[in-house]
DNA sequence: TCGGCGCTGTTATATTATAACATTTTGGCA
DNA sequence: TGCCAAAATGTTATAATATAACAGCGCCGA
């Protein structure tokens, strides 16, 4: 991992909500982070290897959570419309349901989002 | 339905494929569109309508094809990375399954995303 | 050594989306 | 009909997200 992979991983690891392009680029300023692609291109390589994910909903990025992600089913993510922190998850049955519903199709499927949006157990719980 | 709405959604309903707000926009210029915000307040009711969707993975949109989205499943989209055509299918069990995956976890589901890319059957049919 | 390849830096620009405010249209109702 | 209020529209400006293009650096193997 080089080091500007490593910077972005270690802001993302540490953050409990997703972060966009620009946050993560302002946060990396003093890491002498200077332009979006300094950004991007380590985003990009940190997805490819599945360390990250992008919430296409949000248009955000959060390190995985799962501990092998690459081999196992596809993420799911519930998003926090009040708090805005993002949990990962995943379910083997789901996956194959959804590769089984385009098989039928004739469809060969990559990759797969799924998001939740709402408002989390925490959120519910605080709320009057 | 104001003629601003009816326009972008006559032709999102004539395209095979999603469309940018700003390929509306180009679309419609001859018929009085000059900027962004006519496209984007236009697809914001008829999202809110259920007579479009917005597809995060691509950042386009397109009419649904559902008789009455509302009142169904969450939509499933299909995207084809080669022809870039996107199918939409609804099913009741993967929505069911979604909202206990949710519950589980004390999370009140709202708006669903599912979004699976890959390359569909007329593709596959027709390549080499 | 040096030659290539991947990573980096930098500037510029493309794409997607919204803010703010003025004006016009529409529809209910006295 | 005439008027008001609400909704819709038009317009300019700007914010937020993402990529293109090209130059330079550094490491590592032949």
């Amino acid at each position: 991992m080089t080091r500007n992979e490593a910077l972005v991983y270690q802001l993302l690891s540490a953050s409990d909500r997703p972060l966009s392009a620009y946050n993560i680029l302002d946060a990396l300023r003093d890491d002498g982070f200077k332009a979006p692609l300094q950004v991007y291109r380590a985003l990009t390589k940190l997805i490819a290897r599945g360390a990250v994910h992008r919430i296409e909903s949000v248009n955000g990025f959060v390190a995985c959570r799962q501990h092998d992600c690459g081999d196992n089913a596809v993420s799911i993510f519930m998003l926090c419309e009040r708090c805005e922190r993002a949990e990962e998850f995943t379910d083997a049955g789901l996956d194959a349901t959804l590769d089984s519903l385009g098989h039928q199709r004739g469809f060969a499927a990559g990759h797969k989002v799924i998001e939740i949006t709402g408002i989390c157990a925490a959120c519910l719980d605080g709320s009057p």
